[in-house]
DNA sequence: CGGGACGCCTGTGAGC
DNA sequence: TGCTCACAGGCGTCCC
């Protein structure tokens, strides 16, 4: 599920709960993608610091741990996976006995807005919770180091796209995918970016024109603009802290529409599968 | 080095 | 009703 919109709606909504907030607890369940990489109870007592993201993964700061130096300071790099959410949920005491049956990890911290439960739900525990004393230091930096551009960084220009896209002879939607030029597009995004820049998904990217090249992503940047709007997509069980579900799966285009009538020709939309990935696309208003 | 398949997991819905 | 199978929002790793 949760692709770049639904990572920042997610960031978004638990950046007030852990406003000036320090750790009192820490539970974790089965294990996730990777390990925590540290005791978890060596994260009891450190001060939490402000939320952020890159690409799909979010970035929780963490001061040092009680009576010792600056150097101690860490932090949390947490994905959400295919399955993955996060639940804010205000508690007066620390919670025990055993996590929810797919809770695997969780905070229970007391913030300027109160005490509660930071919890990540996963079902399929594609999603990680990994430590690492910063951001450029292993093993976050590892994941982090072949990300491509944020979509809404202005150094990320229509010349720059068309220049990374022109040395790749993989079809336009696996290039999305890949988050290599531009990350955060996932698989509904793709496809919907490439239905609006009227670009068929099986063209390969070396070969998208300048002009294209310069509407897919304006397209990019339109489509998850209103995704992050309308609080993400909320396809099975994905919402924010809060529990409020996204409603982009309202105003999909293409995505999940197989053989059903395009919003601009009516046309059947079509279905077919690219590196193992379902795509979705008018064969008629996406042209190659 | 690029590109594509695999595997990690569990839940759900369709079809028989 | 109950079983089996295909498929699901991601992505690091491996092999060609």
């Amino acid at each position: 599920m949760p692709e770049l919109p639904e990572v920042e709606v997610t960031r978004l909504s638990i950046s007030r709960p852990l406003e000036r907030a320090r750790v009192l607890g820490v539970r974790v369940g089965k294990p996730l993608r990777w390990p925590l990489g540290c005791d978890p109870h060596s994260l009891v007592g450190r001060a939490i610091g402000p939320v952020a993201r890159r690409g799909k993964y979010l970035w929780l700061p963490l001061g040092p741990r009680p009576g010792q130096g600056d150097s101690d300071a860490g932090g949390l790099l947490l994905h959400l996976g295919m399955s993955g959410s996060l639940a804010f949920r205000p508690e007066h005491t620390a919670p025990a006995g055993p996590l929810g049956l797919h809770d695997h990890f969780e905070l229970f911290v007391e913030g300027g807005t109160g005490s509660g439960r930071l919890c990540l739900h996963d079902p399929r525990r594609f999603g990680a919770v990994v430590f690492a004393p910063a951001l450029d230091q292993p093993p976050a930096a590892a994941l982090l180091a072949r990300l491509g551009h944020e979509p809404f960084d202005a150094a990320l220009t229509p010349q720059s796209f068309h220049a990374a896209l022109s040395g790749r002879r993989a079809a336009i939607k696996s290039v999305l995918l890949s988050g290599d030029p531009v990350v955060g597009a996932g698989n509904i995004y793709a496809c919907e970016a490439l239905f609006h820049a009227g670009i068929d998904p099986r063209v390969r990217a070396d070969r998208i024109s300048r002009p294209r090249a310069a509407r897919l992503l304006q397209a990019v940047r339109d489509t998850l603009a209103r995704a992050l709007a309308l609080g993400g997509s909320t396809l099975r069980d994905f919402s924010d802290a809060h529990g409020m579900d996204g409603a982009f799966q309202d105003h999909a285009a293409v995505y999940g529409r197989e053989a059903q009538p395009c919003l601009q020709c009516a046309d059947p939309v079509r279905r077919i599968v690219q590196g193992q990935r379902a795509t979705y696309f008018c064969p008629r208003c996406q042209r190659r």
